[in-house]
DNA sequence: AAATATTTTGTATTAATTACAAAATTGTAC
DNA sequence: GTACAATTTTGTAATTAATACAAAATATTT
């Protein structure tokens, strides 16, 4: 917990009990959660907590790049606190969302361009959809 | 118009007007428009046109793989007549969805792989966000 | 033409997100 | 340490994209 104020100090996020809360939640659960799944876990230790203050919340970490918003989903956004490069599976079936890292991916990283032609580029997101393996092993 | 018609029925998709008009609007304008945008458009030449039509027709056109659901823009879908293997640019100052196709972007196609690792691959959605040339030029 | 299936429509609802201003907290100046 | 200022948090209300649903319209089959 310590260890997470100074990660938010460093990249220029006053450290307060909710966020760290929230940064904490994400750097522990690497479930590329939704709002409401969030806000329903902090709740009990955090009662108090606002749906308006975790949306401002995350919008900053996503502002000061230490999370990312995840668009895969159609129905809601997702949060992930890995803000290394990778891409994001989501199985159309049970609706959970994977990490695809590079070693299954080798091309990724070039993927990460500062630049194409005269587009200047801040950030990639790469999106893979289809079933899981559970999923598909079910109507065996 | 009749081709329009040729291609969704080759597509098991049974030609109303309100499909044929839909569809020929996004073979027409890659513009990869909002709901809202398809429904403003076609509202003078289809004037009981409803949107739950449309959203029913978008999902139909999806689902049969005549047109692409693009979640790169954070408040809204947009849709692509164009299902060709591409990748999509947003500027974050002024909403422009531009397309970014191969020649620019070799490594591409092996992105489209149809397995990884365990998982079953139907779909990817590359969305590179940022800023456009001509809202870079403004601040000059 | 009657019966059946499909498509379209309009209305009502749901649910994610944002706007906004008051309250609480934190930091700074004296 | 108290007063003042800035920041953060909170709750309520409003917005808006998307969906549910059943009736009406249209097309297809017998």
């Amino acid at each position: 917990m310590e260890q997470t104020k100074d990660y938010l100090s460093s990249h220029g996020i006053r450290p307060s009990a909710q966020r760290m809360a929230i940064m904490d939640y994400l750097l522990k659960h690497k479930t590329h959660p939704t709002v409401e799944e969030i806000y329903s876990a902090l709740l009990p230790s955090l009662p108090t907590l606002s749906k308006t203050t975790l949306y401002n919340t995350l919008k900053l970490f996503s502002d000061k790049k230490v999370a990312l918003m995840l668009n895969i989903d159609e129905h809601t956004t997702r949060f992930d606190g890995d803000v290394k490069p990778h891409a994001h599976f989501q199985c159309q079936v049970c609706g959970g969302v994977y990490d695809i890292f590079e070693d299954e991916l080798p091309e990724l990283t070039s993927l990460y361009k500062e630049q194409i032609g005269e587009l200047e580029i801040s950030s990639v997101e790469i999106s893979y959809r289809g079933v899981c393996a559970k999923c598909a092993n079910k109507n065996d």
